[in-house]
DNA sequence: GTCTATATGACGATAGAC
DNA sequence: GTCTATCGTCATATAGAC
């Protein structure tokens, strides 16, 4: 009996991985100019070339199917700052590290648009990710407080810095680039959008490093 | 005849604005349940009190209701903004007069989220505002400009300020925090939401008052 | 495991009576 | 100006044959 043999190895299960990972890709290539929330089952199984029916094989509803697009979105964007880590922390300064993150953030984004809605907006009323599906997400903000504390204890931020007040603005200056960008100018990439371009004069501010690109007055002595 | 009569003291003229007001506000409200994308125009005939095809008599079409509720929204904002320029310009220095207009910006935010993902979001794909629809925005961000010029003229920030880098960068650390409070935590208040907590410190940075609130190290002297 | 067939119901939009 | 009736299309989901 098939069932006793290690999931892993199990040829049949194999094949269904398969047909599972090209729903959900066609899932996200369909989304992708249907709108997040105006996905159709009947496009995707026609596009995988099978019935509707037969989708629900593989998920038991569609709010399933959204569940794993999220998580393999999740999983995509842990894995891409996990690959440039090493770059980020590698690097001499806290406005270098913090505007390669950026940078890094910014790029996936907008060659992975489906996923970044679907992460960071709630393009579906009634579609809440399960925890297993949030939890990438959950390590990702983890691993970025990880490298804020690095930074810290490298003496390239105060060391009485608010460790989780300067996470979430920088969450939210990365959030606001993005958002304006996919809202706005999603046609433009990583390298031209209009507001990526923020990121240097922003990552300035948030770093301290004065001149060119901060706005304030100094304040008078 | 009615029509040689000028429209704005037509009583029937004045019914019909009435009819459409409603059918408006009903759309909101029921958005804010269903979903900007999830607006069902059956729902918003049984709660107007009347059947479906009644609502082609004063709208063409689901998105022609779209841009109405979009030019209400953006009539909305800059009405706000605008009763709060007087505040904002009367403060004493940048960040004053920032963190002012950007907690105008959030209250109307979070009290108005339905209009401001249809704003500032992209929520429904095949809907694009009408350019008479778009108009407010566009006076919006020229005021905002505006305002950047009069704290540069008043000395209140770098005479060589980018103006335009300057509005951009604001724009998006606002979009940020508007961004991030409706997607995580849209049932949190202006007063209370942990992103809007946000605009201090980053209003902050931007204003380059350095002191609390500022991440980065100073630079070695 | 995939299919046909179908349940069941929504949707936006139009035609035409009153 | 509102209605009934309906068009045509789509949706998610299930039952049961093969």
């Amino acid at each position: 009996m098939s069932q006793t043999l290690p999931a892993g190895t199990d040829r049949r299960h194999l094949r269904r991985q398969q047909t599972i990972e090209e729903i959900i890709e066609v899932a996200v290539r369909l989304m992708a100019t249907s709108g997040v929330a105006g996905l159709s089952l009947g496009d995707v199984a026609r596009q995988v070339g099978v019935r509707t029916p037969s989708l629900y094989g593989y998920f038991p509803s569609k709010n399933a199917l959204y569940d794993a697009v999220f998580t393999r979105g999740a999983r995509s964007i842990l894995a891409t700052i996990g690959a440039a880590e090493a770059d980020i922390t590698a690097v001499g300064s806290a406005y270098d590290a913090l505007l390669l993150a950026g940078r890094v953030m910014g790029r996936w984004c907008m060659t992975n648009q489906v996923y970044a809605q679907l992460l960071f907006w709630r393009p579906v009323p009634d579609f809440t990710p399960s925890p297993q599906a949030y939890q990438p997400a959950v390590e990702l903000v983890d691993r970025t407080r990880a490298l804020f504390a690095g930074l810290r204890d490298r003496g390239l931020l105060r060391p009485d810095a608010d460790l989780d007040a300067a996470l979430r603005d920088w969450i939210v200056m990365v959030a606001g680039v993005v958002s304006q960008q996919l809202a706005n100018a999603p046609e433009e990439d990583a390298e031209t959008g209009r507001f990526i371009a923020a990121l240097p004069s922003l990552t300035r501010m948030f770093t301290h490093e004065y001149g060119a690109g901060a706005y304030g007055a100094r304040p008078a002595r």
